[in-house]
DNA sequence: ATTCTTTTGTACCATTTTGAACAAAAATCC
DNA sequence: GGATTTTTGTTCAAAATGGTACAAAAGAAT
């Protein structure tokens, strides 16, 4: 039921930042429990997963979970922000930099196959596609959350092509609201192929062709 | 707790398909209250839709729930083979007919964008992409459903392009297969925005976007 | 050492959920 | 009419679930 045994950190020398707690220490680390969380989410979807799973894979009993996190819905929402973070930061050099269209879109589709594959209990797909098909969407506050990370990969999406547009590398005719749709399409394919046990390679196939009819052959 | 209340149907003269069962009668009929079933899960996915719930819902309580169609699982496996007839049924025409490829495939994004914001619960989105993000996947059967239900429409996909490549509606340098995963692709971006409450019009300049990369600008 | 603060861990509660048992009901067959 | 068959409707039981109360524990502040 212990996260870890390791003594609290020697704090180190010159660290404002931990103005030493108060009471008794915490027997977990917030981040690693809401990453733990995050996976019986992914794995299972809301509803499926219970407290009791989340109480045993994060190593902290209920009423621990519930003075960090809030109640079950809190805790999902919470582990909703940490993934998109984390997705954010995964993509999101590849969407600041400048590289050739191409090369860009292969990265971010590379990034995603690795988000959606990973996983010991089978591949664990895509969260917000996840969380859209699932019970939460009644609640308009996870709904929002949906919404807002689709059009932000929209957005992101559009980006590159606008930036591909402006430097030649694709024809001035091209309409890149609707490639961005279809790069999102991909994105949204690959994740539900991806939680149906579709093989990577087959995925790879797939991402191959979207960018064929995107960019044009290599 | 009823479901009609209609006397039995007078049997039709000369119909041999109904031998008359022996027992008490049913006081429900096994297709609508099925489709209720259908309704529920499509609504809230495997886990958070009840026996109690699919009992209120389909006016049969819960031992002849089980009498009827099995436990809560193999009820959620027949009323996915439900929907996957109705959409097939309704799809069927226009993926067998010989239509010009822009023509069918606007009519397929039509039935499909029906089937997805169908509902007075608000939109439902694909029972397939719904069963994929949810923990019903873990379940090899129901992922074999899954599995299936993509691959069938991405083969009908691809039989509509080679078709059209055939009769030189389509440039002989295209690649079906590549087309077919981008229409399912498109298939499934609008059921996941679909559940998300996109509102139809966008939903429908997306497919529409995504028809003038696939055939060319109307 | 004592007090104060915060977290932990156990125990508990109310509700919901799945599933089964079983007698009463409603029809057919003889 | 009586036996048989099938479904219904009530009821129960066992387990799981979300959430909370509260005393013990572990550290800092005084």
């Amino acid at each position: 039921m212990v996260q870890k045994n390791k003594p609290p950190p020697a704090a180190k020398i010159g660290a404002p930042a931990v103005p030493k707690r108060r009471g008794r220490p915490r027997a977990y680390e917030p981040d690693v429990a809401l990453g733990k969380a995050l996976d019986l989410f992914r794995r299972a979807g809301f509803a499926a997963t219970s407290l009791d799973d989340l109480s045993a894979a994060t190593g902290m009993n209920r009423p621990s979970l519930y003075g960090a996190f809030g109640d079950k819905r809190e805790l999902y929402i919470k582990s909703y922000r940490r993934y998109r973070d984390d997705a954010r930061a995964a993509m999101g050099a590849v969407f600041r930099d400048e590289a050739p269209l191409r090369q860009r879109l292969e990265r971010i589709y590379a990034i995603a196959l690795d988000i959606y594959l990973s996983g010991e209990a089978g591949p664990r797909g895509c969260f917000t596609v996840m969380t859209a098909g699932s019970e939460a969407v009644s609640d308009p506050a996870i709904r929002a959350m949906v919404l807002e990370g689709l059009t932000e990969l929209d957005k992101a999406f559009a980006n590159c092509f606008r930036l591909a547009k402006e430097r030649g590398e694709l024809a001035g005719s091209a309409d890149t609201t609707a490639l961005a749709h279809l790069a999102s399409s991909t994105i949204h394919t690959i994740a539900i192929r991806a939680r149906a046990c579709v093989p990577r390679k087959e995925l790879e196939a797939i991402v191959k062709g979207a960018l064929d009819v995107m960019c044009g052959p290599k």
